[in-house]
DNA sequence: CTTTCGATCCGT
DNA sequence: CGGATCGAAAGG
């Protein structure tokens, strides 16, 4: 006995509050049912959360653009192939695909199936997990560059072609990875994170670098957010 | 089959 | 402003 018969001396117990007691609630699909240019505004301010191996990523929605049927700027408008089967599959699966054979952007896929729409995110402000996005990123890139752009922010929060498929808002085992993972891949409500909703008021304006129908003010972010891809246009 | 060109990013 | 770099889509 070490302390020779005296009694031990009072454990004590040190709660030391790292983050918040946020509770996490899953992005409703009923919000990107019904309109995708209402689910392109209602995304806004969500989360996207990746627990990837490495470490978790997370970041806030804060610029979109929408897709459409008929729209000619719409993969998913000459048709369902390989590329844009998951476009006309269920809402709230993630639509991966390559861009200028070097870059991959990130779908949110909304309508129900055979429809055939989807929301781009093209720009998230980060919320955690910031050194393995630099990581990812390289070291010479601001933060604020981390993930004002669609293949930025995919870069950074560690998503891919392998996310092709993956159920973002499902609840039990599968979701989450497009090929076996499991729950790593989720988008959440905007108050399951420090900070919830931001207050600034919604901005509408034309999609970024598309040829065809690109009058149409189908783009959205928060007004004077810092981490818009480009806060002027 | 061949050619074209894109929902981009980065360094100059 | 140009170069990287690869498939999907369009054209013959």
């Amino acid at each position: 006995m070490k302390n020779f018969g005296r009694p031990e001396p009072p454990q004590r117990t040190f709660l030391i509050p790292i983050f918040p007691p946020v509770p996490k609630s899953v992005f409703p699909v009923s919000l990107l049912t019904s309109d995708t240019l209402a689910a392109a505004r209602s995304l806004l301010g969500a989360v996207l959360e990746h627990r990837s191996p490495e470490g978790v990523t997370a970041g806030r929605i804060v610029e979109t653009e929408a897709y459409l049927q008929g729209d000619p700027a719409c993969h998913a408008n000459r048709g369902e192939t390989p590329r844009t089967k998951v476009m006309f599959g269920p809402p709230g699966r993630a639509y991966v695909y390559l861009i200028y054979g070097m870059h991959q952007c990130f779908n949110v896929v909304t309508r129900p199936a055979g429809t055939g729409e989807a929301v781009l995110i093209r720009a998230l402000e980060p919320l955690a997990g910031l050194d393995l996005m630099r990581l990812r990123r390289g070291s010479t890139i601001k933060d604020m560059n981390l993930c004002n752009g669609p293949a930025k922010l995919v870069q950074a929060m560690g998503l891919g072609a392998g996310h092709y498929g993956a159920n973002l808002i499902g609840s039990g085992a599968g979701s989450g990875g497009g090929s076996g993972a499991r729950g790593a891949l989720r988008l959440l409500a905007a108050d399951s994170y420090p900070g919830g909703m931001p207050a600034a008021p919604l901005i509408a304006g034309p999609r970024v670098g598309i040829s065809v129908a690109a009058d149409l003010p189908y783009r959205f972010y928060f007004k004077g957010n810092r981490y818009v891809s480009k806060p002027w246009a």
